[in-house]
DNA sequence: GCGCCCTAGTTGCGCGCGCTACCTAGGGGT
DNA sequence: ACCCCTAGGTAGCGCGCGCAACTAGGGCGC
């Protein structure tokens, strides 16, 4: 039974005293430090002792001693693939528990507001970010002290390379041609924080579209609060547009609703396609048309990164190899 | 202009030997240590030189002599009030990072799957919940070494307490009273890890109608994915039922989506109430009625009360001034 | 008996910072 | 001349742990 909590906590140095080693041993025991033998009957006293004292290391004096702290933070763009990429990061979290590692998650890239971001008071020892960081994030980040940054700075240059951000844009395109839609508007958000990653997606539904010999319309950007879809869904209608590709689920939401406010038939007055599979898609009457990630893989491979900057360990699977595919619901098949 | 990173990280002792005063000297300009007088000289010269040799203080070496890390770690429950809670806590991550403290928030109370609490990977000084914690967690965070919990244990029994969850789940039932409903239904999802938080919810709108004088169903629990809400809606229509309280506004959206795919009228044949106007609420299609919460005031209290743990400064809202109420949309009033 | 190696440990330093206790020079009151 | 006070510092310990360097105590070949 674990003892009553006394003021002080336990240390390293109270589970010596108690078996009557030193505190070296309690220490190569406890970490399993290699190339260090210590008999069986010790190690088993060792555990014993801690375990009956309710040791816990004191993490401020082991990551002081050992140069490095054991917090992972990971870094994602907007809140792309939502709530599913959340629910399979904990997959990832276990693992990396099980190695003493800490994940933190920060959901959004760029935090406005002057909030300092999150690496410059957490001392994270790892960095892994969906997305390439800026100069200047890598800048502000080795100042702070963190030792390990994923992707490495320069290995892919932008918003284009990452997983799911041109490919999933490109695949909400496709679909619509394949369906015979040959003039298409991008939908996109007003929202200032996620500003690249529109553009991204945007820039690459476009040139798809160029690909294929579709026509597009302009960007617009769409907000349910304002008139500004309504007006959207009136103009793309008038210009002759029979399908929308939107920036997200909830965009792909804003547009449909304005459509069937409107009296247009979704989809066949006007078909929309959304991004990121969230919640709203197949709850939505009409459920909609959506692209999905594997997440589950996607938070693997974060995970397999994170444990490599770590431990060394080595990376099985591969970024490129992340399933993105089409979910095809009514809001674009009828 | 700062000076090339070297190796090895900037220590205070660097910044000493720079302006030739004593390690002590610079620990208290740094920290503006009360009730010591460095000469206004001398305080310039520290903080130039660390701002020119670019220091970042150590944040484990710091730790460990204060004897208390800087992370204060935030508990909500399941994704309560979701996205716009997590948009006004920026305001208190920005207040607290003044004050070099590092938030970090935990979207789900209790995470499944053997997944370690954070508080015992991050080592934080302050955990800070929505609602009381288990006698459980108390025993697991102290033995983490976590020094300051909030609420305190014993504080306020149950999630009953806490604010939006009664309070919000009385709210729906009265609103449909308001409307004339006398014969309501409960809809719930099946979720194991917010079961909890969902039973509150459900017995305080079920009590809530009985001294209304309402009659109930049964509690059900729907699932988009299965047939569960289609045949809910059915069996709920069948018996009279006028009006559902939905836990959340994904379970109303579910609930609605049913009806309407079933040919029945929202809200005259059946109506439906959220709850933490979620972005799905305001974008279906009739657009959900549900119950808002001042976001931005319980972050700004929760903040505050983090800092008055952290730094003893004195709390000034409270928590049960937060103001709830409902938003009234076409899923209830036609 | 002697040198050698192997096992199972121990001693002790260093990590970087917070902070208490101490020191010193100069000034003013008596 | 003496003492005391204060401003403006300095010396150095302690935090708890990781780990390198060292060592006591055998077994073993020659």
């Amino acid at each position: 039974m674990p003892e009553v909590a006394a003021s002080r906590r336990v240390t390293s140095a109270d589970i010596a005293k108690d078996v009557g080693v030193s505190r070296a041993t309690v220490g190569f025991v406890l970490n399993s430090t290699p190339g260090k033998k210590i008999s069986e009957a010790t190690r088993a006293r060792v555990l014993e002792s801690a375990a009956r004292l309710g040791y816990q290391p004191n993490r401020a004096a082991a990551d002081l001693a050992r140069g490095r702290s054991k917090i992972i933070l990971l870094v994602l763009p907007d809140r792309l693939l939502g709530p599913s990429m959340q629910a399979s990061l904990d997959e990832g979290a276990r693992v990396l528990a099980e190695a003493g590692y800490a994940l933190v998650t920060q959901p959004q890239a760029r935090p406005l507001g002057g909030i300092p971001p999150l690496w410059e008071t957490l001392g994270p020892d790892v960095v892994i970010g969906w997305t390439t960081f800026t100069p200047e994030e890598v800048m502000s980040m080795r100042a702070a002290g963190v030792r390990r940054i994923r992707p490495r700075p320069g290995e892919s240059a932008r918003y284009d390379q990452a997983p799911g951000v041109a490919e999933g844009a490109r695949m909400q395109v496709d679909h619509l041609h394949e369906l015979g839609h040959r003039r298409i508007a991008v939908a996109a958000l007003n929202d200032p924080q996620m500003i690249e990653l529109q553009r991204s997606r945007a820039d690459a539904a476009m040139q798809r579209a160029e690909e294929l010999g579709m026509e597009t319309v302009a960007l617009r950007s769409v907000d349910h609060r304002d008139g500004s879809s309504a007006e959207a869904v009136r103009i793309w209608h008038d210009d002759g547009v029979t399908a929308v590709v939107a920036y997200n689920d909830d965009v792909a939401a804003t547009v449909a609703g304005a459509a069937i406010e409107a009296g247009l038939r979704v989809p066949q007055d006007l078909a929309v396609i959304g991004h990121d599979d969230s919640p709203i898609a197949s709850l939505f009457v009409p459920p909609l048309s959506s692209i999905r990630m594997d997440t589950v893989e996607a938070a693997r491979y974060l995970a397999a990164v994170a444990l490599h900057e770590a431990d060394g360990r080595p990376v099985t699977s591969t970024w490129t190899a992340l399933d993105t595919r089409v979910v095809a619901r009514r809001s674009t098949l009828g």
